[in-house]
DNA sequence: GCTGAAATCCAAGTGCG
DNA sequence: CGCACTTGGATTTCAGC
């Protein structure tokens, strides 16, 4: 791996601190890994300018915001009727976080997020299998999630 | 929704400044929304003790740390065989992301990265597997990660 | 719950090693 | 690359409303 050849001791340090805790200020980020706060800006800056420090999030709990229930889509595609429009309208539904491409079949995986599960189906009926070259739907719904990070093992 | 009620105008925006870019400074969401800095901190602070939010994530690029392949696991359990151990032990695969617990048939949905094809078909064999109380795993490769997002429309 | 002020602390650039 | 220094700005607390 070129780039990780370049990602030192201390920079994986750096990005453990901020893996668990990202709005802390740089001068305590500095503390924790021993170095002058300069130092330290200068490796997020050069982190964040490779591309290796794609951004800042927070974490929202969706309960509060209509989102609690959580599912899994398997969305089967008909090449024939689909158009260049299909990705972009499939990630613009509401509720959508994610939209995969997956092997085995012209299929996405879809991770979308509604209030309840009439909620959620409404969406489906009304607005997936209504886009042209959706020809099926496959729907999981979350009974419990156990994790859900984006956190990377790093090491 | 008991706690949406109490979120206000003010609070969605200062959310939304932050799920656009969560590691800026108060100052300058206090600037964004038009009050003073310490009303700002006050709210944020606020927000965190509601659990309202849960945290602050930086977001990195799985590319260099050797996560570029991601991929779906259907797991199906085997009830008489499972114990209370199992789904922490399907937490602390290597690379596992996501673990939930889906509707229909006794199974979770194990969202997971791993370098290549390869290390992923080693953790799938010689971990997963090996789990007391794992039937089978069905997998699918992500070919292509088109939206992948913890954003939630607030509004 | 907000503002404004005060004290402390931080950000971010520069020059030096 | 890292450090020390510096100035302009930010953080955080608190009184007062």
């Amino acid at each position: 791996m070129d780039i990780k050849r370049t990602i030192d001791d201390i920079d994986f340090q750096i990005l453990n601190i901020l893996q668990k805790k990202a709005r802390i200020p740089n001068a305590e980020v500095a503390r924790q890994v021993g170095m002058a706060p300069s130092a330290v800006l200068e490796r997020i800056r050069k982190l964040e300018e490779r591309g290796i420090i794609e951004g800042y999030e927070v974490r929202l709990n969706p309960e509060p915001f209509g989102q609690g229930l959580a599912a899994f889509v398997q969305v089967e595609i008909d090449p024939a009727t689909a158009n260049g429009d299909l990705e972009t309208r499939l990630a613009e539904l509401p509720g959508v976080q994610e939209l995969h491409q997956v092997a085995g079949g012209d299929g996405y995986l879809l991770k979308i997020r509604a209030a309840n599960a009439r909620q959620l189906g409404q969406v489906l009926r009304d607005r997936l299998l209504t886009i042209p070259g959706v020809r099926s739907s496959r729907t999981q719904i979350v009974l419990n999630t156990v994790k859900e990070t984006r956190r990377i093992d790093l090491g």
